[in-house]
RNA sequence: GGGGCUGUAGCUCAGUUGGUUAGAGCAUCGGACUUUUAAUCCGUUGGUCCUGGGUUCGAGUCCCAGCGGCCCCA
């Protein structure tokens, strides 16, 4: 896995589906407290095993769980020093490189008698051990016969290549760090089942190929996306998850309750009515990367609780924001180390801005042959793919087609402009067409990745369109609930406006290649487990 | 909500037309080996075949229901 011993490589290619596996009940299993059952299962000989070399570490004295161990060398910091070494395979002149300490868990462990090799990994890669029974002397070699696959050991010893020609630290000191009482995934083809991967995910960082590289890659993501807005002079503020009125996007809230304020209250399925806010009060420049809560389907794209950035400039518009989209994610993706070109969900993507920017109409009307313009013409295209037309506004069912139809077709990146205006409640509309609202989204591969406008700052027709939006649904349906207190903030004047959202995952699934939202969250959700 | 696939040892997987006591590799345990690379070789241990019904002389296998998972569609 030359990948994982590379501290610059985090872009890894698309990881096919694997085949659903089996031993749904393993889980519970392992998750189970250790029971001295009077039926011996493989699960408990196992454990037992580990346990009793537990004991045997104890009666030499040893700490199973450890100290602290200062001095530590990452893996790929180690590996440079190897590189820079003469690749001498003569037993007799090696080793000679210098004396290093490293510390992690071993992957592998070989045994020749009395000589044991070590697979042994950190967060920045791998590195062989040799662990000599003549070099190590009798009382280190007492404990290396108590070590398992998983355990952690810290471990001291000259840098230098094995007779095959493998860098290898030839050990003299052994450091015992944590013993590892559970058997782990099969060393070859690790954990497979995908839902075993992500209910123990810490087991999938271990053994599962690229995943931590992948997560690494998130944080670099995260990173390059707050230092594109810090050199814009933007500042990063936080809003309340708790809140009254669930406002800024179409979507059902999950509720909650304060116990001793006994007040009904929703998670946040958006950041956007709060950091408005902070417009009018001068905040001129803000950002909040955070977790929102949708209470609806789960799906590949789609996770109850995901990350969004939200960023709103005044004295900006939404082509001031498609160049802040374009320069995150240009950012973003050398961060990621995302290949210019690469396929992804079927779609070949080429990352070299600037990206394309496409009418929304203009694109309406190559797709499927219709006039945007002419109402009768766009419902007629949309009931040939089967929409239901009928008492429903021509904004929606435009935009029906136009998911129906074109979304699929946006390879991407591009920038799709210039929005029917009756779908975008909290968007200014163009000076000279009130049809026609400023916003973009941006699409790749088929999926909405950004979304932003040229803010309403409006307070009268703000006001309006949520009525307007209101009528005729239910508050749970509502694209867009009142919210009295924004009104009044927009009243005290919140200047012109650009704003922008991105997905943080989808962004992270697309520059990592994932083809499902649950490999760049660390933890997505999971039904509860059947009771046992 | 509809459809398809799927659940067997700690992990990865076989399991024939329904037929004796359910198999393999890894892992475990014991043995050999001071240069191994998923080490190798010899031996060993380990099972609620997802759960509950049903058909049958006989069910991991067929039927029904349920609980999970993956995918597609809406």
């Amino acid at each position: 896995m030359p990948s994982s011993c590379d501290p610059h490589l985090y872009w890894f290619p698309f990881r096919m589906p694997q085949p659903p596996s089996p031993n749904p009940n393993a889980d519970s299993t392992a998750a189970a407290p250790p029971e001295k059952s009077a039926v011996p299962s493989a699960a408990g000989s196992l454990q037992q095993a580990r346990r009793d070399k537990l004991d045997r570490l104890k009666t030499l004295g040893i700490d199973p769980w450890g100290q602290r161990l200062d001095g530590v060398s990452a893996m790929a910091t180690v590996r440079l020093q190897g590189d820079a070494l003469d690749k001498n395979p003569d037993p007799a002149l090696s080793p000679i490189g210098p004396i290093v300490r490293v510390a992690g868990r071993i992957m592998l462990l070989r045994s020749a008698g009395s000589l044991v090799f070590i697979d042994l990994a950190d967060r920045s890669g791998r590195i062989q051990i040799m662990l000599g029974k003549k070099q190590v002397g009798p009382d280190l070699w007492k404990i290396v016969d108590c070590l398992d696959l998983g355990d952690l050991i810290g471990v001291d010893g000259r840098l230098g290549y094995s007779k095959t020609g493998e860098m290898t630290v030839f050990a003299s000191g052994l450091h015992f760090l944590t013993k590892s009482l559970e058997t782990p995934p099969d060393k070859f083809h690790g954990l497979v089942d995908p839902e075993l991967r992500q209910r123990m995910r810490y087991l999938d960082l271990i053994h599962g190929e690229g995943v931590r590289d992948r997560f690494i890659a998130r944080s670099r993501i995260v990173e390059a996306v707050r230092r594109v807005l810090a050199a814009r002079n933007y500042l990063e503020v936080e809003g309340p998850t708790l809140q009254e009125t669930a406002g800024g996007a179409a979507a059902r809230p999950f509720k909650t309750h304060h116990n001793s304020l006994d007040m009904p209250l929703v998670l946040r399925i958006a950041l956007e009515l709060h950091l408005k806010r902070l417009l009018v009060g001068g905040m001129d420049r803000v950002f909040e990367l955070g977790r929102v809560y949708r209470n609806e389907g789960v799906s590949p794209r789609h996770n109850p609780e995901f990350t969004m950035l939200e960023a709103y400039e005044a004295y900006g518009d939404y082509l001031t924001m498609i160049d802040l989209a374009e320069a995150i994610l240009v950012e973003s993706a050398q961060a990621a180390g995302t290949p210019t070109h690469f396929e992804w969900l079927g779609h070949t993507i080429d990352l070299t801005p600037p990206f394309r920017r496409a009418k929304y109409d203009d694109l309406l009307a190559t797709v499927t042959g219709c006039d945007p313009t002419d109402p009768a013409s766009v419902a007629a295209a949309a009931r040939a793919v089967g929409i239901e037309t009928a008492d429903r506004h021509p904004d929606v069912i435009k935009s029906d087609l136009f998911e129906a139809r074109v979304e699929e077709t946006l390879a991407g990146p591009v920038f799709v402009i210039d929005y029917p205006a009756a779908i975008c409640p909290l968007t200014k509309r163009k000076p000279d067409n009130p049809q026609i609202a400023e916003r973009f989204e941006l699409y790749v591969a088929g999926m909405e990745l950004a979304n932003a406008y040229t803010e309403l700052n409006d307070p009268d027709l703000q006001e309006q369109l949520f009525r307007t939006q209101l009528a005729g649904m239910t508050a749970d349906d509502s694209m867009a609930r009142m919210d009295h207190d924004f009104i009044r903030a927009l009243r005290h004047g919140m200047p012109p406006a650009g704003g922008l959202g991105i997905g943080i995952d989808r962004l992270v699934m697309f520059l990592t290649a994932a083809a499902s939202i649950r490999d760049v969250i660390l933890f997505p959700i999971h039904r509860r487990l059947a009771e046992v």
